[in-house]
DNA sequence: TTTTCTATTGAACACTCGTTCAAGGTGCAC
DNA sequence: GTGCACCTTGAACGAGTGTTCAATAGAAAA
């Protein structure tokens, strides 16, 4: 074996799993097919299927991928004082990681893919479901003198906002009205 | 020919446009091939590609109908008081009508299939900055004492705040936060 | 070395898709 | 009636799809 080779050589699962959401995320669902995911993996056709039994487990992986990225944007961060978490969760939505085109347009698809299969709408609530606790944990430890169900309707507003903010985004909207977006979401979270 | 059957047997080529639509809404793009329309039609294979040449045109079309529909709820309506024009187009984006999710999901499988095809990309553009100027009007007429890009920057912000509306109201969250949202799209509208 | 297990390949199969097309049907003008 | 323009049908073709599988390579264990 030529030992020259990128090290990334090796691992093809995870790159198998890379080419498919870089495919999802340029094409759509229907630029995923299991050949043209080889070809982006550089593997061949039959080792998609080796790895991942199914198409529908492949785009399976693609979404818990995603959920996975989605939900540490909520993670406690114990180094930092509650009201700086808060705030910083609130920012990074129109950070410069997340507003990529290449992450909105896969989160897109993902939606669109659960709203045509009950198996992915599933998985996506519960993720879902899961952001909306971490928004509110994040609330709770930053203003301690809400009542949990004022935190759970402060993190409920906040994410119409954050879903309207990358969905416009993904039409090329100014980003002013980003900026004024994010602010109208602090706002919310610290509103007395 | 038995005349006994429904008079809307004619004009065939409407009812394969709404097939077309209701598949969308229903399966996504995959669901939407030419046999699964003609068979929700009630009409031959063959039928479907002669009232649209395309595949693509038939899609094209599912589109301009949507967006003939957006459009419509920022019409000006004379017959009303600018500011109450302004505040039925606001209250509308949660009404019965636009909140079903046979329309939620048109859009949103509409909106994937604008990020996947660059065709789709501008009619999607065209259309979202045309609903961007009839709301600015609309904000024009009920405040006249705004200057017009106070109005468009209104304008915009209200959007984000209705895209997050309706892409949350397809994961199923509670009213209540819908009913919020709202009142806040109000807040920005009517602020002095 | 031989054996064994995992990783990897690409040809092959069965199926679905969009599109084409010859054939026929329907109503209307002449 | 004869012609004619439009509507409607479903079989057929070719391209592309997901999946299977026998064959091979490689490395580690025997």
């Amino acid at each position: 074996m030529k030992s020259g080779q990128q090290g990334e050589q090796i691992d093809r699962q995870a790159r198998i799993l890379e080419a498919a959401l870089e495919l999802l995320s340029r094409h759509g669902i229907s630029g995923v097919n299991m050949r043209a995911v080889a070809r982006e993996a550089g593997v061949a056709l039959g080792l998609v299927n080796y790895y991942y039994e199914d198409k529908m487990s492949l785009i399976r992986a693609a979404l818990h991928s995603v959920d996975k990225h989605d939900l540490a944007l909520v993670a406690p961060d114990p180094a930092l004082p509650p009201d700086e978490q808060l705030r910083n969760a609130l920012r990074r939505v129109a950070g410069p990681e997340l507003l990529t085109t290449r992450y909105l347009s896969l989160r897109l698809h993902l939606w669109a893919l659960a709203k045509a299969d009950d198996d992915f709408a599933l998985i996506n609530a519960a993720a879902f479901d899961r952001y909306l606790d971490g928004l509110a944990a994040l609330i709770g430890e930053a203003k301690p003198e809400l009542p949990p169900e004022e935190c759970k309707e402060r993190a409920a507003d906040i994410v119409v906002l954050q879903n309207g903010m990358w969905l416009t985004a993904l039409l090329g909207v100014d980003k002013e009205s980003i900026r004024r977006s994010i602010a109208r979401t602090e706002e919310i979270a610290f509103a007395a």
